[in-house]
DNA sequence: GCGACAG
DNA sequence: ATCTTGTCGC
């Protein structure tokens, strides 16, 4: 996509230019709302890092509230290595082609990344959130740099991860007996909403439903079973 | 200096 | 992101 930061040097400012950005609050609405997610993956041979020229298939998918879905996927080669902290140089402008691919403006959307857990304050979920003017939530495995002690064992205990006295990041417990995923409020989002949206997808499973599925989907074009760029 | 480091 | 191996639970 177009826009997108080319050398580590442009991206490090537009990251600090972003980290400073303020915008209001998105407000969840109280009737049932487009929600989507996007989703990249790489090939299954190689171990290590991600490196420039790796093929990449991204996934974007809408929920709609009658519970049908919109996909789109995209295949394309990664233009840089993966370095922390600068995942948008490798992920961004695929990502984002995946979400315009989708030809609809979701309420809100999934990313797997990061947000104001950075070097810069603005990690991939805030980033993409800014450049499609869409408001996000990331969700991570791990933190990137923030710390804290882990939440509870019971579905929606949650912990604070912090970077020195600020607070960018909950560890959030989404199932019982499962792993703790890190909830990044992203665009637009307040931490209460970022939660209570989460917990709200997750009913079933640890990864809030729309990731999942992207998830998949992504998985299922890179298996080949679905041709790239196809929207379903 | 050494290890850690979203995906 | 992906890999490996083993273990646990439905």
């Amino acid at each position: 996509m177009e826009g997108w930061p080319t050398t580590i040097e442009e991206l490090i400012s537009e990251q600090k230019r972003i980290a400073m950005l303020s915008v209001s609050n998105w407000e969840k609405p109280s009737k049932p709302f487009v929600c989507a997610a996007v989703f990249i993956c790489y090939g299954r041979q190689r171990s290590g890092p991600g490196k420039k020229f790796d093929q990449g298939w991204g996934a974007a998918i809408a929920l709609f509230p009658d519970g049908q879905l919109k996909t789109f996927t995209i295949s394309e080669r990664a233009s840089f290595d993966y370095i922390p902290g600068l995942l948008a140089l490798r992920d961004g402008p695929l990502l984002e082609k995946a979400v315009v691919g989708l030809n609809l403006r979701p309420e809100l959307l999934f990313v797997n990344a990061t947000s104001r857990d950075h070097p810069h304050r603005a990690g991939l979920a805030l980033h993409l959130g800014y450049k499609l003017d869409i408001p996000t939530v990331g969700i991570t495995r791990k933190p990137l740099i923030a710390t804290g002690v882990l939440p509870g064992k019971n579905r929606g205990d949650r912990s604070e991860l912090r970077i020195g006295n600020e607070t960018v990041a909950f560890w959030l417990r989404t199932q019982e007996n499962k792993a703790p995923l890190v909830v990044h409020p992203g665009y637009r989002l307040d931490w209460e909403t970022a939660i209570e949206i989460v917990l709200s997808y997750t009913i079933k499973y640890r990864t809030p439903e729309p990731l999942r599925l992207a998830r998949k989907a992504a998985r299922l074009c890179r298996a080949g079973l679905v041709r790239s760029a196809l929207c379903s």
